[in-house]
DNA sequence: AAGGCTCGGTACGCCAACGTACATACAATG
DNA sequence: CATTGTATGTACGTTGGCGTACCGAGCCTT
């Protein structure tokens, strides 16, 4: 985690807010990079930073003993990471991890208060990404015990692909196993299966995706269904 | 849904306010006895009401098309039904349905959105508690995902329990197969087995819970865990 | 070129949970 | 007291996913 210098913002969370609440955040928020598999926050301990992703992606992971992580909502340029300290709560219940390198601003959890208490713009915004993640959280939960992981994974690349907004990204199979909270052999098959439906390429974490349209088939409706939450693009 | 008039407001939300908040709510609040069965909120459609549970208990449902319902929060008298218009939103993510007959304190939307706005406290509160459903709702993710049918719905019966304040109470187990999203055949081997080692009693609806301990000890880590946040007793 | 390392593919036995179907028990009602 | 309906129990074959183990393929380093 190193700052970035002059990175354009590009969180629509942030962009979406009135000039003058948006320049006096901005004063605060310090950009900087975010790179594939830091961790931002762990479960039970305090939060330090709140995060507007810009082009990076935060995973929220839930950690049971005995089991692999699982996520449980994925968070990019339309949100922000560390909700919540916007709720008056400076735990989090989550792990944060960095699943997708690029940069976000970033501000400290004391100056955020501050700041937060005084722009009405940004309550309102953080208030409704909450319900937005909230809505999120949920139908994951419904989808993790529903669906087959084939159906999970497609759901799963797609998710990424809009926000790191490019069809090609880097992922281990090992590592997706972590996301969808089964075996590694589990994702091998998944993968294998769309892959030999020309839906993706895969190769040594090198993944692409092929047919948009054909992998949207393929993954469970969870997708649209949050996709089409108010706010959650 | 009828009237109930002079039921003793149990509601722990409402207690903690200060004295003055508290009696400019009660104002608005109409007590009102809630029926097991009754619907409150369908998902998609707009919230009209928020209820302050006493002794009732109202579960949050996700439906997904082609599966059983699932639950995914369970608010009892530490909390309110209708959390989304807290957060600037009015229509409903889930399904909320009571699951426990009882009273609660009822408030029309727009007349919350008045009150909500004028109390500081109440927003403390409300958003402090969205935080604890959050949580709740993170960690049923994983439950549903990892942990077996036995475990899961001892801890349903537990943190029933915890709500009614009663080892007893009525649940047919078709109703609780839409609680857990399993078969009821799932639920009776369950409940079978939670008898056989004389923790639970069954009959045609009526449940009793013979070993408090004991079934804390067959249920998953997930009730201690979610049981042990701020705000969630 | 060799060795090590990461990543992906395959194989095997196991089992919780699934869908479905049917059979029993209890309760209320006429 | 018979009838009807609701609630529970049992049974059977199927299967997706699990844990584990091992192997091969590509890549980097020495």
């Amino acid at each position: 985690m190193s700052v970035a210098k002059r990175v354009p913002v590009a969180n629509n969370l942030l962009a979406a807010l009135p000039r003058k609440d948006r320049q006096r955040l901005l004063a605060s928020l310090v950009p900087i990079a975010l790179t594939f598999g830091e961790i931002l926050y762990e479960p039970g301990k305090a939060i330090r930073y709140v995060y507007f992703p810009n082009d990076s992606v935060v995973s929220l992971l839930t950690l049971v003993e005995g089991h692999r992580a699982l996520e449980v909502g994925l968070v990019g340029c339309e949100g922000m990471v560390g909700i919540p300290l916007a709720l008056g709560i400076n735990v989090s219940p989550v792990r944060a991890l960095v699943q997708g390198t690029g940069t976000a601003m970033r501000m400290s959890a004391t100056r955020f208060r501050k700041e937060f208490h005084n722009s009405v713009p940004l309550q309102r915004a953080l208030y409704r990404f909450t319900h937005v993640l909230m809505a999120q959280v949920t139908q994951t939960a419904a989808c993790n015990r529903f669906h087959f992981i084939e159906a999970r994974l497609a759901r799963w690349l797609l998710m990424t692909r809009d926000r790191v907004l490019s069809n090609q990204f880097r992922l281990t199979q090992e590592f997706l196993s972590h996301m969808l909270g089964v075996r590694r052999v589990g994702v091998t098959k998944a993968a294998g299966a769309l892959q030999q439906r020309k839906l993706i390429n895969y190769s040594r974490g090198n993944i692409s995706i092929l047919d948009r349209k054909g992998l949207e088939a393929a993954a469970c409706r969870c997708y649209q269904i949050v996709k089409s939450i108010p706010g959650s693009a």
